[in-house]
DNA sequence: TTATTAAAATGAACAGTGTTTATTAAATTT
DNA sequence: AAATTTAATAAACACTGTTCATTTTAATAA
């Protein structure tokens, strides 16, 4: 039966089109743009179609979601490709405050939006990606660990939650313009100060 | 001209009472709920008197935002007592966190929104409230530093942003459930783990 | 006290949002 | 060619912030 291959075929070519339109919005206009009627606009079809296809607007923003994890993985190769532990931890770090800085509705998908995650739970999915990411982080910090006993935290995961944290924190306190306000035009020079002053705390013999 | 005195007072009770409502909703029912229209039916009004006291919505959710901060510093009350700057500084970051925790639409509003900080730019105003926070952290770092020198973070700004972002950040994260990905029902001792973590890296001589 | 003027409040509209459902159009099968 | 299944849609619902012409209310002047 090719005819339902071809229908199948069709229905994923269509449900392609509505996530790349979705996602050109995203990137030209910024999250608040990107509405149902929006897409279907661009796409050429009316807004119940979009219905059709995902179940609901917190579908397409889980589907984004997995794509900005996908952005954010190459823009990361760099670091992950360290050999030196510290170092690798270093360059995750700037990395990610430097994705998180230049792509701000990507990185709102992946870290502070509810909707993306309301649809997780439909599907006991997990986090994936994230949580990805998370796991290999605390391996990196469990081999930094082994590999310089000294250090003020010993828990992998709890030195992974402390970085995390702390780019996280930085990155959206850069977005919601409160850097701005406690030192002018100086966001750039205050992140890198944090940065430093964290890879110096948490690894004291690693400068 | 009394009369002119009790319509100045009147005009003042009415915007007072739209604000009270609004702070009634946000409470209630959370950010999402607080709209306008519901703000005028609260306080018995038409949507369009709003907009006689109020330019724009930006300017109650910024009026709303100075609220939070007032409520914000009772509840830090205690810590500020602290004499010693170090133990201060604990204090401060766990009612921080305790209070973005369990006040999450205030935060929000504090710390997250672009909106309240819209009305702001208009007014060339200053984020008065928050950066005096941030001014206060600093001069307890820098207290801290002069009462014992060795830290490894010395800039007292940049160790106060360092504080900043870490609590920030995991507030953050909670409130996205990012945390519970991590780590189911582990929220709790997650945070405490890095902040515990953050103060035994920060001022490593005084456990 | 009544007529006039000034101030305050509002209804209705605009342009937008996510989502549902009954209806229409198109494609496939009989 | 007719019947049936599938796909697409128009229209509606209940919302959002905001504006403006109109009406209602209150204060002042005649």
């Amino acid at each position: 039966m090719g005819i339902t291959e071809r229908k199948e075929r069709e229905k994923q070519e269509l449900k392609e089109l509505i996530l790349l339109k979705a996602k050109e919005i995203l990137m030209r206009e910024g999250q608040e743009k990107m509405s149902i009627r929006r897409i279907a606009q661009e796409a050429e079809y009316s807004p119940a179609t979009i219905y059709l296809y995902f179940q609901d607007k917190d579908e397409i923003l889980h589907e984004l979601m997995e794509m900005g994890f996908g952005l954010m993985n190459k823009h990361m190769d760099a670091a992950f490709a360290e050999e030196n532990p510290v170092m690798r931890i270093r360059k995750i770090g700037e990395a990610y405050v430097d994705f998180g800085l230049k792509h701000k509705d990507w990185y709102d998908l992946m870290f502070v939006s509810q909707q993306p995650m309301n649809h997780i739970e439909r599907c006991k999915e997990q986090w994936g990606h994230g949580l990805g990411l998370f796991e290999y982080l605390s391996a990196t910090c469990a081999e930094a660990v082994a590999g310089h006993g000294d250090m003020p935290i010993s828990e992998p995961r709890i030195m992974a939650l402390t970085l995390w944290a702390h780019v996280h924190g930085l990155v959206m306190l850069a977005h919601a313009q409160r850097l701005d306000v406690v030192e002018k035009e100086q966001t750039q020079r205050l992140i890198a100060g944090a940065m430093d002053g964290m890879m110096h705390m948490m690894f004291p013999y690693h400068n």
